[in-house]
DNA sequence: CTGTTAGCGCATTCAA
DNA sequence: TTGAATGCGCTAACAG
């Protein structure tokens, strides 16, 4: 309890002005080297820490950013989350997280509240359904992740790069018969991009698509893969890793040797099938650009808006 | 951008006092009930919200509170995490979330740069192997989670209670020769607690305990479910359902029979192995009442620090 | 380069 | 019950 200090107790204890101590605290050239070492020194000495909300209060800025997530237990948000937060607090930010659940609803609920918080930026993990004019107002100080939206800043995967990698590495076993399991094209990106990828691939590779879309999670796979199972069919594609282990599992119920394919680098995925093929779409890297682009944005000369897609890999 | 409004623009607008309009924002009873709704009416009119650096800075207090979960992407932190958000939202604190990978050294970093913010509160997802004396300054506004440490308030499992049931049901169900992997005593809850339930159980039960400790992890699972497979063994009840997923993993490729129970009620496990039991710990609700009793330590009079044991139940 | 002065938006005395 | 005055810790203008 002694961080009770305050520049004006520094000031005093080290001789100079409070002005000097918040120049020293700023890191303004315009002060005597000599004179910022003795200041600096008290500084250390007493473990001073300036009082966040009087800088807030005079007009800095919070320091504060918020990140809405859409899950918390999502495997993906988890890994970009884990990257960005040391960077925000690296560079003195409060990341405060909030939850979604793909409610666009409560997107607006929270962004509601962090404009009142006066929160610097927002790190928003997007989602099909959202009103792009919510965001709209957000322009300047809003990274968007996994999905873009018009002069926002965002960070998005390589949808259909990750299809392809999928088809041709399977290609190149070999296989020519390669269904796929999906999710309803409402869903913008894992559904309809990663079906388009799909349909465009075996068209170039003269392929019969054979499709089923349904819920992003393993009971839907494990139930649409009867319905994609051709007598010719040697593999099957799936939008997520969730997806794939739902389909591998009724595959090896029935004993049947298709390989599966899916998205995402489920360590469990690969864990209980290990011939299962996924592509690392780099979670991490993305939290991790995210995090980079807000912060630019944010600075005294501030970056503009960009469009960032994580570049995709096969896992392992 | 409107929310420039300060309580001396209400104050004019509505014809009172600066003081008045702080009076009504703080709800103070010793305030004309015609001015309140006047004042009141004025401030919905404009969606006026008070500065909260300004209030932190006149030394209220920040509303802020820490929560410093040991992984991100822990099942069971998750639903505990997603749990007390709302409530702490709700009641105008904004939850900053940290991340310790069990590292003792990055707890106390976190609780150090949370004391420089002045946080009203910490909620510590807790570990074995954390330095109690480092926590002790935080007694009166600190609470942990499936730990309980001296003099703090804790929410904890119960793990002892987990293990007993499922002995129960496997006996209720005529299992008579019960094996058990967990993970090293050093982990004094996951491991020692459970480990020494099971014995206990297995000495009144008259039953030979047969046991592998290992990692929390599915691979520790799969590997020492061999190990305490004895030709009479009829179940296998394992620390967690990860460590259950694994052992599964195993039985079935082996052919096997012996039902197997866990603790954590993972979805995943019981979608790929239906037949497993499995403990419910009440992740949410412990999440809930830790947050509920942090808040209520936190209020002008605050409640004494308290122990809770959060009751567990068969999934399902 | 440095000290002095004046508020930021609010809660809290103190009078009225 | 209310308004005016004071200062929280800090930064920004303005002198020196």
């Amino acid at each position: 309890m002694t961080s009770r200090l305050t520049i004006k107790d520094i000031a005093r204890l080290s001789g100079v002005g409070k002005s000097t101590v918040s120049r020293v605290i700023n890191h303004e050239k315009s002060v005597n080297p000599q004179t910022r070492e003795r200041v600096e020194a008290v500084i250390r000495a007493h473990g001073f820490t300036p009082s966040k909300s009087a800088r807030a209060m005079r007009g800095q800025s919070d320091k504060v950013v918020g990140i809405i997530v859409s899950r918390l237990d999502s495997a993906s948000e988890n890994q970009a989350v884990r990257a960005m937060l040391p960077l925000f607090y690296q560079h003195g930010y409060d990341p405060i997280v909030m939850e979604s659940r793909f409610s666009p609803e409560r997107v607006e609920e929270h962004l509601h509240v962090l404009r009142q918080r006066r929160v610097d930026g927002v790190i928003l993990f997007g989602f099909t359904g959202l009103d792009e004019a919510a965001l709209r107002p957000w322009q300047a100080n809003m990274v968007t992740l996994a999905r873009g939206y018009a002069g926002l800043s965002a960070v998005c995967y390589d949808d259909a790069g990750a299809i392809r990698l999928l088809m041709e590495t399977l290609a190149a076993r070999g296989h020519r018969q390669v269904s796929y399991i999906g999710v309803q094209p409402t869903d913008a990106t894992t559904g309809q991009r990663r079906h388009q990828a799909y349909l465009a691939c075996c068209e170039e590779a003269g392929i019969t698509p054979v499709v089923a879309l349904g819920e992003l999670c393993y009971q839907s796979g494990f139930r649409l893969a009867p319905e994609v199972l051709r007598p010719e069919t040697t593999a099957l594609i799936c939008a997520s890793d969730t997806i794939a282990l739902g389909a591998a599992q009724y595959l090896q119920q029935q004993g049947s040797a298709v390989q599966v394919g899916g998205i995402g680098n489920n360590s469990l995925l690969r864990f209980l099938f290990p011939q299962t093929l996924s592509v690392e779409m780099g979670y991490g890297t993305a939290g991790l650009r995210a995090a980079e682009q807000l912060l630019s944005q944010l600075q005294p000369s501030p970056a503009d808006p960009q469009q960032i897609t994580i570049p995709c890999r096969l896992a392992e």
